[in-house]
DNA sequence: CGTGAATGTAATCACCGATTACACAATTGA
DNA sequence: TCAATTGTGTAATCGGTGATTACATTCACG
């Protein structure tokens, strides 16, 4: 037993039998059409695509952005290990649409955060912007690898998210620039505060997926409380002094 | 992540029965005692180990980390696909390998670096070590995945990893000791000072790795100089003003 | 209705990691 | 010297995975 510990889980390892799906006969379509309000079983599953989706969305939070395998997403669906082929032509393809729905949620998080903060205080909302951006990163780890770490799927394969982290960046653009309009930072430079400042935030994100933490002397509890202090130091740095 | 590591190695000119054998590097022990003429081929490999975590290494420099695989590197290494279980259980135990081998040839650059500074100026010294963190990890994007992504070993399966681990920590944290003594900082809070300023530098090589460069908009020729330029924007934040 | 386009099933293939029984070599020590 | 022990590689097999094709079923629209 002791062998098997908790090495990072690779998606071959054990599969303990869980999957008991409601017996389904596999050639019975049809038949209760009439009441049964629980499972109608057609042969067309209907909503595939989200569904399956979803189930990535649900192995990539129980086990990480590896863990998802096709295969398993079709069993959560009741569907055969071919259906998925449909509507997604492999497994990228997959991973690209639930990094769309990441990113989406991103997304939202991001802006109602940015929402909260006064737009008369550029650099503020700079602060907050990283904030939110670690915050979410943290809380939805996943999800948050699926859509940076670059081994899923690129850019170019995907519109939405293309423009999704394109507006991101403009956001980062526009708050530097206003707040060196009003006076804000001490170094004109905003293509490198824009660079350093994504570094900080994406650096630390990763340092807690990536489970560098411990070695760091940083607990997970004060976790949100160091974003806080980093974001500080660095906008600290960046500011004109008064 | 089983196999997908390889996306579309069309079937054909995958693996024609090719095992290039030729020239085993490195050490033939013995064997080579009386007839060397045809086969030097020994039941016994003689030097499998080291020869595995080499595979490894090239397989990831080739294709990055997720692309090594066991059995692809006994082929290269010119043995059946189970000898590398007498030396490594799992593959997590190949790639921690892999990372050692890894990491010391980091902690060598590292230490080049900072010899090549003034003793009497910690805070360049600081930068000289952000700087070469992350050139090495540019230089060697796929090494540097296998050290820090977290998904191939435990620091607690390897006691020379941790030691490595714990003594760049280690020296961070003397370099800042050092620079707030002699009163080159404007905050006394070196742990905040020593988180951010890893995240900054791991941020920046993981946004390269990654591959987010192009979105934000740096090319790779100017990605040491933007390096330069972050890590200056950093300390000059930490650097107490003249 | 009836027909064609969607969509799911079944059956394969190649590859992978892991594991076991077995074969052979190298070393040891009496 | 030589037999036994220990170490190391081979062969065979298992279950899991992504991909792909031929086939079955259903739906939607004319």
């Amino acid at each position: 037993m002791s062998k098997s510990a908790k090495p990072p889980p690779s998606r071959s390892a054990s599969k303990p039998p869980v999957r008991k799906r409601a017996a389904r006969p596999s050639v019975v379509p049809r038949a209760a059409k009439g009441r049964t309000t629980t499972s109608p079983k057609t042969y067309h599953h209907g909503d595939l695509r989200r569904v399956l989706i979803a189930a990535a969305l649900e192995l990539a939070e129980e086990g990480g952005a590896d863990a998802v395998s096709v295969r398993e997403a079709a069993r959560r669906a009741g569907v055969s290990p071919g259906a998925p082929f449909r509507h997604f032509p492999s497994r990228n393809d997959l991973m690209s649409a639930v990094a769309e729905e990441a990113q989406r949620r991103f997304r939202v998080s991001i802006a109602a955060a940015i929402a909260g903060t006064s737009a008369d205080d550029p650099l503020a909302r700079f602060r907050a912007f990283g904030m939110a951006y670690m915050r979410w990163a943290m809380t939805n780890p996943a999800h948050f690898e699926v859509i940076s770490s670059g081994k899923y799927f690129s850019h170019d394969q995907s519109e939405a998210l293309r423009e999704d982290n394109d507006e991101l960046i403009a956001m980062t653009e526009q708050l530097l620039m206003d707040a060196l309009a009003q006076g804000q930072l001490r170094s004109s430079d905003l293509r490198v505060i824009k660079i350093a400042g994504r570094a900080l935030v994406y650096g630390f994100a990763r340092m807690k997926i990536d489970g560098h933490f411990p070695r760091w002397g940083v607990a997970d509890a004060e976790a949100d409380q160091m974003a806080e202090a980093i974001i500080t130091l660095f906008v600290d740095g960046i500011a004109k002094p008064v």
